[in-house]
DNA sequence: AATAATGTTTAGCATAGGCTAACTTATATG
DNA sequence: CATATAAGTTAGCCTATGCTAAACATTATT
């Protein structure tokens, strides 16, 4: 590969990786409220939206918002004035992202990272993680013990 | 701690986690910009705004729109129709952005993935690693070797 | 030097994700 | 059962980040 060919290779894939963070900013949201409903509905029975502000550290209104998005994209179903709940597709969502999230902070954790910086850092990180790396951090978790 | 605090400072913990995040989304495109403006300056002494915004896979417009903002920030300075310089501020950003970068992807490669996928991936992690879990995967990276 | 090509900027639009304030509905309590 | 409190909703605002199309400036070419 002559210098010229190889820049332009780097410049596509360097391109590619941006647009895959972009594409993955507007997943995050919705991964993370599908997550924390289904972690309210098997804590309490229900979600209600405040619950949900106050565990996003976000105001009610935002969450409503959110919510008729979320309704748009068949992941939640909510009557007015009524308690939240997850569609197939939402509960589906929410398990790939438990899986996730546990992973990730249990590597975390395995790389002698303490508690709550694992459990931070874990929000953040667990939407980047694509199924290569996941992989091999859970690989690393198991060989840790 | 009886259960009820414990659930209190879990969900305030949480909030913190994603505020954090939030942050660090704002905080993200700055950092790419200077990255970049940066690498340019470098490899071909100057940036021009053609090259950004195909390097980050974006139209022409936006990138002129955001570097009105990171001007207004005081990371970058430029004449219309000339090319774009760092302030001091963002040499400063821009090198704790590649070195960052550099861990997170050596970490990566150290950990077994692919080099495709460590880029990739890098580039949605570096943003969302606290300095201890960066440091922790420095001293991963040493010992790998 | 005139014009073509390239690069930059502006204008105007859209969507996502925040907020506050005002209003409505549901629930709990005297 | 009436009303106070809590919960949910709506309206209207803001900023960030994206886009396209059109206008403008610079540079390269004949």
């Amino acid at each position: 590969m002559t210098p010229a060919h190889k820049k332009a290779t780097t410049a596509k894939l360097r391109s590619a990786a941006f647009k895959r963070v972009r594409a993955d900013h507007s997943a995050e949201l919705a991964g993370d409220y599908v997550e924390m409903i289904a972690d309210l509905i098997d804590e309490r029975g229900e979600a209600r939206c405040t619950d949900l502000a106050m565990r996003l550290g976000v105001a009610n209104a935002t969450v409503v918002k959110t919510l008729k998005r979320l309704q748009d994209q068949g992941l939640v179903t909510q009557e007015p004035y009524r308690a939240i709940f997850l569609t197939g597709d939402g509960w589906k969502m929410a398990e790939d992202g438990r899986r996730k999230h546990v992973i990730v902070e249990n590597f975390l954790l395995a790389l002698g990272v303490s508690e709550t910086t694992a459990r931070i850092d874990a929000e953040g990180i667990e939407h980047h993680v694509s199924a290569e790396t996941l992989k091999a951090m859970a690989r690393f978790v198991v060989r840790a013990r």
